[in-house]
DNA sequence: TAGCTAATGTAAGCTAGCTAACATTTCAAA
DNA sequence: TTTGAAATGTTAGCTAGCTTACATTAGCTA
């Protein structure tokens, strides 16, 4: 997929840079979580928005039966829960470290809305990146309801290629370390764990792809 | 279901009248649609937002094969175009009016943005549109991967009578008088038309509602 | 490095819901 | 009022992909 939107444009970590605000400076600070740590549970009041300066997060909920299902795993520089700058009252979701030196600097939506007030670079690059989401949120729907389990793991292979990939300098392959299970990812394309692995061994046999737990490599003749 | 942000939450109309903003007042017309114009067609340049003032707007995409298919169909007082807020370039959607008297108010990114950033009330009311749309958004992706087409059938009728339903004084059944047609609906819940069909007339069956072509009664009782 | 747990691999059997095809009804335009 | 097109109603048959169940492997941790 080529995005409209690239990365780079979603990117708030040099714009929310303390040094850049006095407002933002005086509010300013960072707090650390281990593996597992919550930074915040659905039901809790959505009041901040969260910058990652460093480690992962991992976005979820959880269904009726208890079953934990990802949304998203986002790392340095990524901003999440964002949809409190949106007026969201309760979350929706819950963001747990999955690092054990996770840090992240908690942004209060008083000053977020004021920050983006007063400053147009920002509120732009907040309103892009909420585009960016709902996109993929836009995008994620209508592969489900259009695609088969098939196109909808290549199609996602692509996204996760655009995210984590890099050309592999030996052979030319794409590799992709990424942070997800086979579980999360099944969840991510509406399928069961079962036929995502089943699909993903035969692309592996068609020779198009290689991977291992943390590891997908898209072959260059793919 | 108990939508955390009700439709007046989201009705922009008496916030962007023209009486109220100098700037706004400057750039304020309308324009007039008959049925089947185009507002705006995919790919279309993202430039401005648009306000319904009568009239209404069905929202929707083409498929590879050149099916029709509706993402919503709004009402006077909607806003819609809304990701050109958000940065969005061109449209992934056309915007066509139904209505022999459609008639709408086009209002440009640019004032747009100088309208929000100028008064707190309207920029909160357009992030709670768009945060409103991001979780309708969410919701139907959650319906259609985890529950049954039976249950995202009860859980569309019940979004239906909060958008569009009245009590009727002489049964006390809900009435909705919608605009959809049942294909619309079976694309908006994931399904296919016999799928739906089948069962609306099964729970017509059951006693628990009845319906025509352009209005569906949940009973009472049900 | 042994052992435990979570992740991954695999297969059988079943079924919800799809597709395709056709019938009937409704509505709006002529 | 007729008529054509779109919407709705209904059936049969099929299959993608689910569920369940179990085996294997990888990688932490003690």
């Amino acid at each position: 997929m080529k995005s409209i939107w690239t990365f780079e444009d979603v990117n708030l970590f040099g714009m929310l840079c303390p040094h850049k605000f006095k407002e933002y400076r005086k509010t300013h600070s960072l707090n650390s979580y281990k593996k597992e740590d919550f930074i915040y549970f659905e039901k809790d009041s959505a009041n901040k928005v969260y910058l990652i300066e460093k480690g992962k997060v991992k976005i979820g909920h959880y269904t009726e039966e208890g079953e934990e299902v990802v949304k998203a795993i986002l790392s340095k520089g990524e901003l999440f829960g964002e949809k409190a700058i949106l007026g969201e009252e309760s979350r929706n979701e819950f963001a747990m470290s999955i690092d054990n030196k996770t840090s992240i600097c908690p942004v209060g939506i008083e000053t977020m809305h004021n920050l983006m007030r007063d400053n147009r670079t920002l509120s732009f690059k907040v309103y892009k990146l909420i585009g960016f989401r709902i996109r993929k949120l836009e995008r994620r729907l209508e592969l489900i309801m259009f695609k088969d389990a098939e196109t909808r793991v290549s199609e996602f292979l692509k996204e996760l290629a655009d995210e984590y990939g890099y050309c592999c300098p030996n052979t030319g392959d794409t590799i992709i370390k990424h942070p997800y299970t086979q579980k999360d990812i099944a969840h991510l394309i509406g399928t069961s764990r079962p036929t995502f692995n089943s699909i993903m061994n035969k692309l592996k046999e068609l020779g198009q792809i290689d991977f291992s737990r943390n590891e997908i490599r898209l072959k260059i003749s793919a």
